[in-house]
DNA sequence: TATGAATGAGATTTCATTCAT
DNA sequence: AATGAATGAAATCTCATTCAT
């Protein structure tokens, strides 16, 4: 079995065998715990949390209950554990802005804007969750929204008062504005993702129609 | 029991007795009623549904169990009373827009905003409740919500249909402007109650504000 | 209804009715409890603490599972609360002797002794339970028998330090002789309740024999 | 087993190694199993039987969870195995006592305690082990126990029966007295191994002081 | 022989709802 | 109308044992 593996003459099987055996048994953990989290988001996308039992995530996984103690401490650890991965990715996809030059900075809000819709419309269950997840969820993942939160926030607000200094934007309340532009991607997200269905307008669309409303509102020229 | 104390012989002395006792057990009943809705209320507002229990809800009235299900079926339909109700308020608050006149149509959005910034800011455990019911809550509250919703969006989309016909507005992808719309709200207000906590802002300026926002962007002028 | 009681003119029917009320649901719920904790000594005496389910204590009981946890917070609690009661009522039964005077000291001794079997033979289940507990039981219940033991070691190491001084007793190696006494009662007790099975012999004999071998060894004379 | 393949004197070379390979690989099974109990008797001392995992004896004992049951039935077998060896070791360290002579039956009694005391200071973990199983094991433990209890009853109210025969001792209730001799045995080891922690008192005092309360009670002179 | 992932029966606990008083 | 004890279905979690590799 592991042969194929040796190459010099002086080798040791067994610990040949023993990387082989774990490098293996790594890699087939990991498989199952992507099963089970996949499983997991879509049943969590469609009920809820609270509506979403054990026994629902370990039937859509096809496991048995003892396996998914294996892999999640409990109910909310895994469901922490998701949000806190899609969270993190997706901060990971928005960036600062640099306002000195204006055109390139439209440009830079524009590739945000879009690399963002892009993982969310990569994955629609963890979108649906992110969206749904009301406040006193408790534990770690009050903490986990509320670290998008401020992230999202500090981002737009940010930009924002660049934004005015650099005679890009009109001055306004940061605060409320930040809340408006964060409160419309969120909602135009949602009705994308929950109410109409996924993927039934154009992701660039999306992305252009927001950019756009933020930037210009809604009056004609 | 202070049936006795009426002397006075006008009517029959049961019916006028029975009558002053139905009104006065029903204005009882109804003030009951409100108590448990106000306890309630808080209650749902601070903890969300799921993390209400019933013992939670008595507590806060003040009632025994028994009592609870004297006046609600359910925890549910509770729930979807409160909501349906203070739905059905806020949907009267916003009235349809007549294009007709640009100025005018101005000031009644202003309106339409003023009016329902004032009944949320007026009733904050309400308005929180709604901000974080999710879906999937089932029976009639989800359709509670999509009432509301559409109510929502056909105002919205009506307005920007109008608008751009009548020049008013720039032409736009209707339903995604409208979320955005709608997400500007929503957010800039839950913001308010949820996470900065009541009324540390002005309710003119968050009125102004998405007033602003919606229709003229960021753009400086 | 209650106005069977009311005597004088003047008086507060509704106080009295709730008095007279809650009176009987605080007996009622005394007698339920009382209940439980018959059963579950059974059921803790003849299968121990693991082996007894919370399903054992309630079909021995004859109540339903949500009744036990209105009376106790967990299976630990309620064993907790049984032994606690025990140990508590047994060390009131042992008191301090005084040794200056032999004879009467003896007899102190005698009666501890009496006092202490009669509660036990009269409470076989219970003793049977306090019997059986080994340590590592975790949280209060190792501290409960701790309490115990450090009682019955205090009040036994004391009569030796003052039976020594007084001359009753020969001077010995306190803690050893104190565990060797305590150890001999224990163990008579067991084979009473748990080998042999309750009441086969007189527990005056049982008192006797104790303060016999106790006090004279097994040398003649 | 292996004699059937041994014919002649002089052997077939595969033969010898077969053998060289199935003694080594004895030696090695039983020193795997040495391992593990000896691990397991550390568990179980200090955690007690139900307290104690098939992860913790696994975990302590460094193997995987399918060797433990290459080497052991079961959680209860392991047990088992333990204690009746513990307890096959103790009744040989426990002889009849002749007691036609006195003083050579005192000599032979104290020698009875002190071995005894020396195999239980010599194995503490299985002493505490013994002294905290409870009745209610269920299977062949409560019959091992009883092996053990039967045997030392025996013995001890054999002792007694002939000890007053002879008139070594005073007569007594040998049931009762015998319980109480045994208790203070057990008593007194159990407060060194679990209460003091092993070895803080000199065993040959322990020996002693039993010696000394069993045969002359607490009486002066 | 050795491994450790997988299993599932069963234990504990919760909580919305009912019902006798 | 009001009460709150009682209910039991259902949820979460544990852990001894099995089995494919």
């Amino acid at each position: 079995m592991s042969a194929t593996t040796q190459i010099s003459g002086v080798s040791t099987p067994e610990l040949v065998r023993k990387d082989g055996r774990s490098l293996r048994a790594k890699a087939k953990r990991e498989a199952r715990r992507e099963q089970i989290v996949v499983a997991a988001a879509k049943c969590f996308a469609s009920q809820g949390y609270y509506q979403t039992t054990v026994s629902d995530l370990i039937d859509a996984a096809g496991i048995s209950r003892g396996t998914f103690y294996l892999y999640f401490e409990s109910k909310e650890a895994l469901f922490h554990d998701l949000l806190d991965d899609f969270v993190k990715r997706l901060c990971d996809e928005i960036t600062v802005v640099d306002p000195s030059n204006g055109n390139q900075a439209r440009m830079e809000i524009y590739n945000n804007i879009t690399r963002a819709v892009d993982l969310l419309f990569d994955n629609p269950e963890l979108t649906v969750m992110l969206l749904n997840v009301g406040n006193g969820m408790g534990g770690q993942t009050d903490q986990t929204l509320e670290t998008l939160n401020a992230y999202l926030y500090d981002m737009v607000e940010g930009a924002l008062d660049n934004g005015a200094e650099w005679g890009l934007t009109r001055p306004c309340n940061t605060k409320i504005v930040a809340a408006a532009i964060v409160g419309s991607v969120k909602e135009v997200l949602y009705q994308q993702f929950v109410v109409t269905g996924t993927e039934t307008v154009d992701r660039h669309e999306v992305a252009q129609a927001l950019f756009d409303y933020g930037l210009r509102g809604l009056l004609p020229r």
